[in-house]
DNA sequence: ATTATCTATAGATCTATAGATAATGC
DNA sequence: ATTATCTATAGATCTATAGATAATGC
């Protein structure tokens, strides 16, 4: 067993129910979807969360908040100190993950909790995404690399826009990355001539 | 009666179950909740939509994706023909309207539905909103207004971007026009210095 | 003893159907 | 006759609980 405490069935039932919810939602999957993906019955889940359903989002949720903020702080600060390496490296770790529709889990997931989880996992949810792209949008700035601009507002488009890429998943065609660098590009740029 | 064969009531249902449909998605929202927020019960839904959940999801996502259509090719055609004026048009339409996650919609919602009903929904989903938003973008670069991009791409930036927006709902500070205002400046002019 | 599962089932919720009621329009 | 609702309820699904079982670790 781990010395954190997390076991390795426990992480099995986070990441197999994370890819659950994050691609359907809290209402949409049922706590049998969850067994059957991981091939147990679905009383079986309730050992790794007693409380049920809703302890099973939050568990799950801040699971995978927390390997967010891991991962995209690690992408910001290793690539090169560089705007445009910055986003491309945070934009591969996004399209690394599970599409994150921050949009439904603001919307519908949340307030189907009880307050006081949906208030805390909203924080996480902030600190986790938001505030390290603000951040390293906020010192571009301040290096010169940028026109002055909301960098709330351009974190927000740029989550949904890598959001939304991960669905046009190119069947045929080109990789996700290379429709991320568009992206990037496009809001480093535009588009106008 | 309307000639065209939809009732007041319909009318009622369609807006109102649309709203809910749009705010939570397919899965989150129960007949029962239809019903309260329409002040009858639950059954009576059965009267408008005879198939039950599936085809009152569908009767009222065909009714809003024609809005979209309608209000979204008007926008564009009736702006001054620039870019920034389409856009900012566009924009303002999506805004006016309840948030639309189309991330969602595909991902979770669609998914739930026969196969058949799914794929029908798709196509419309890309007549109504990515097709003018799309031609309008192309148009724009036939006339040199921008340089070489992909419309498809930006398309579904600029949709995402929109319903973001739509959850910054700016309890004090600005209004949502001017943070939409901004978007369309940064997929215009980028924001590289 | 702890971990991780199982079977069985109660209780709640949700969808859907059957049949009645009342108002309006021909 | 059509429109739009209602009450009552069957059947399915979903969450949650109780108690048993088996494997591993002290």
């Amino acid at each position: 067993m781990a010395q954190d405490g997390i076991s390795e069935a426990r992480k099995r039932v986070l990441d197999v129910a994370g890819q659950l919810f994050s691609e359907r939602g809290y209402a949409a999957v049922t706590l049998k979807d969850v067994a059957r993906a991981l091939g147990v019955k679905q009383a079986a889940l309730y050992y790794h969360a007693p409380g049920g359903k809703e302890e099973l989002f939050i568990a799950v949720t801040e699971h995978t908040l927390n390997r967010h903020r891991v991962g995209l702080t690690a992408a910001l600060t290793d690539a090169e100190p560089r705007l445009t390496h910055q986003l491309r490296a945070a934009a591969a770790w996004m399209l690394s993950q599970p599409p994150l529709d921050l949009s439904r889990f603001l919307r519908a997931d949340l307030p189907a909790l009880s307050g006081d989880n949906a208030q805390r996992l909203h924080d996480l949810a902030h600190e986790s995404l938001n505030a390290p792209l603000e951040d390293a949008l906020q010192q571009a700035y301040q290096r010169g690399e940028t026109r002055r601009f909301d960098p709330r507002t351009l974190t927000v488009m740029l989550l949904a826009a890598l959001n939304a890429v991960h669905e046009m998943k190119t069947p045929d065609g080109l990789p996700l990355e290379v429709v991320a660098n568009d992206i990037i590009d496009i809001l480093l740029d535009g588009v106008r001539r």
